[in-house]
DNA sequence: GCCCATTTGTCCGTATGTATA
DNA sequence: TTATACATACGGACAAATGGG
């Protein structure tokens, strides 16, 4: 696997599928941490920009997280608890507004799971620690 | 709303967060274009990574999406189809891969809704134009 | 149909700040 | 203290496609 500047698909996006990849493949392990810029930028000669724009699409895809000044991680799975719906309840996805990221603590590249049931206030919950379980009585 | 060049707090987010209320006073209204990059950089005096950093934080969020050679806009909310679930079912949300985005055609700062049922494989659901319903017979 | 200005996309270089180890 | 690492922000350049006249 390696980048082709030539091509007509942005070397960006060639650096993030090679990292997605390695990701894939378990060579980047969940809390692992990846190379650094400076490493990356040697590895594959590009740009700082370039490795940049890379780790930010992989952060929005919310593949991995960076800690500043420390590195740039793989993101760990955790144990999704389940919210137990009983009944009848629509459920929707979206990206968390800046205020919902700061309360609930959600990193970035992960959406909320918004649960709304009759007379009651919708729920919001962080899509990366729970989901939301139906079942029926009976 | 100015912005502060001396804060703390970094002038993309502030002027993510000045757009974002024109948004949400309807100052830009759904399906309405923004100013252009340009006139982003001559209203605000900051460079031109700075104005993309702001717009790129509003995608993630899902708030505006970018025709390329176009400009940027404010995302309009389609109606959502309800897909309606009986009996038990897991619902879970993230982020798509590429190959979902491409697939499904979602576009950027959109999640996706999946849903697991016992014998079934997932299905998954663009948000932006799917709720999940959930019922029990009876 | 053609030209041109506009607009976003991509990519590079450089500098400074600041927390971490 | 020093080196490392990421974050922010400035600058410039070229490509490519759209849209208006």
């Amino acid at each position: 696997m390696t980048i082709d500047p030539g091509s007509y698909t942005p070397v960006y996006v060639q650096l993030a599928d090679i990292i997605r990849e390695r990701i894939a493949r378990g060579q980047y392990a969940p809390g692992q941490i990846l190379p650094s810029e400076q490493q990356l930028i040697q590895e594959f000669l590009v740009a700082r920009v370039t490795v940049r724009k890379a780790l930010a699409e992989l952060k929005a895809e919310g593949l991995v997280v960076t800690k500043p000044r420390q590195g740039t991680y793989v993101r760990e799975e955790a144990d999704r608890d389940a919210v137990v719906v009983e009944g009848e309840a629509d459920v929707i996805a979206r990206m968390p507004t800046p205020d919902e990221r700061r309360k609930l603590g959600i990193p970035a590249g992960v959406p909320v799971l918004v649960v709304e049931r009759e007379g009651q206030a919708p729920a919001v919950l962080p899509a990366d620690r729970k989901i939301v379980r139906l079942r029926c009585k009976g």
